[in-house]
DNA sequence: TTCCCTTAAGTTGTATACAGCGAGTATACG
DNA sequence: CGTATACTCGCTGTATACAACTTAAGGGAA
């Protein structure tokens, strides 16, 4: 009785070209959790969630370990998970980490050099990046996102790193570690203009680093970029009316 | 037929105080690879690995999925996993990326400052790591590894996040970041009474630092400690005789 | 002989069955 | 009326069944 995924047996139509279940259930459940559906501290019930998103146990499972792993969650001693709540430190470390790591993987790339076509990659991306903050009023946010994820991820991978890319990546899952984490909500704060000018200031400042070779520079420069996303955080967990804008803030408490 | 991890339905022994099998499957595997039982590249089968182990695939299953997520293993698009091949620069990576952690914390908890209960805590470690390093010819290598890595566990804790401990702990279970990881090799190895006091001397430092609230030095040393790993690995990697004294030297492969 | 296509075996992804453990509840006793 | 105890329901951990997919092998044609 209990589960109500029923699916006929043999008929099942089976993943839609990367469609799998697992995924399914991983993006599910991140949404759930992430859209404050399901508050912090709230038990996930494996048939619950089975059934609420139409999918076996199974697959759930994997997403629920996998989402442990990614810090979403908490793994219940005597079994379970409950959904994770962060306090405002959480976050701030979360963000002091992704500094960290960004700044080993500019110094490292720095010092072991990058070829040319890299670098030209992220000249072309600053360049994009300058144009969109150029003209106030008509910054379009959905590109400014886009092409400054783009940055990051290529800085990412910039130290030649696998090891290091694997670990940013994971940092990123961390609940507003992202670069992109507050720029939702920032696209209706007045600040916003200023807090992108310095931000492209740096990331032109981080590629000039990493190809002087300068890496003690390009370290400190990307770390501080970093706590640029944390006086952001600062201000917005002052303006409660951004608590329903900004998508997991709800998971903050504390 | 497949399976022939069989056990009769309803007579299972039941876990013998946290025995589980998924647990069972995961230090199974771990020991698998490790051991250099099974080689870089090979494809680890779920069925082979349930008759190996005893266990039913689900566990099996489960413990594939996190051994992906340290590292050890690697994911097939198509499905299925093999055992990941290290080269010497992963490892150097690892261990440069575990300095830049273990240096974020330290300076944190220079910053924010740490309870003395836990610097005195500290100092007992320190104390007793002096004590085993003292008398050349009769250092316990058993009893160095254990208080050493009680000191680096403890130093984790001391930034007082929750976050970076567990990113820790996530980094020292890539290979060969641990502290710990080559000191069994080094009991053989001449040099190893200088780098046992060079690395003491740093551990001193390391929390006077965080005492004085220094928050750079302590950051510095942290990192430089690390690349003592470093160092060792490559003494090693020279030393082809040892490739089968140490556990899962045989990953490393270029 | 070589290349392609068909086919079969093996492997993974997913669903589900089952048993034990735990939390919460109701009942009985002080 | 409060507390302790027994019980029941639900939950997770684990095993297994089944179908699609992947891959490797074998046979046929150029």
């Amino acid at each position: 009785m209990a589960t109500s995924a029923r699916r006929e047996r043999g008929t099942s139509p089976r993943r839609e070209r990367g469609t799998s279940q697992s995924l399914k259930a991983l993006l599910g459940i991140r949404e759930l959790v992430f859209s404050g559906e399901v508050g912090p501290g709230v038990r996930l019930s494996e048939v619950t969630l089975s059934g609420r998103l139409g999918i076996s146990r199974t697959p759930i499972r994997a997403a629920l370990a996998q989402l442990d792993q990614e810090g979403v969650v908490e793994a219940i001693p005597s079994g379970g998970y409950t959904v994770r709540s962060f306090t405002q430190v959480d976050v701030a470390d979360a963000i002091e980490l992704r500094g960290a790591l960004e700044g080993v993987a500019a110094r490292i790339a720095a010092e072991r050099g990058v070829p040319a076509a890299r670098l030209q990659t992220m000249h072309s991306l600053l360049a994009e990046l300058d144009h969109v903050v150029a003209d106030p009023k008509r910054t379009d946010f959905a590109v400014y996102i886009a092409r400054n994820g783009e940055f990051h991820d290529l800085l990412h991978t910039l130290s030649g790193s696998e090891t290091i890319r694997r670990e940013l990546e994971r940092v990123m899952r961390l609940p507003f570690a992202a670069p992109n984490a507050f720029i939702t909500a920032q696209a209706e704060m007045p600040e916003i203009r200023v807090s992108l000018l310095v931000a492209q200031a740096q990331h032109r400042a981080i590629v000039n680093a990493i190809e002087m070779r300068e890496g003690a520079r390009a370290e400190a420069i990307a770390r501080e970029h970093a706590r640029l996303a944390r006086t952001n955080l600062d201000v917005m967990i002052e303006d409660t009316k951004l608590i329903n804008k900004v998508p997991g803030l709800s998971l903050i408490s504390g």
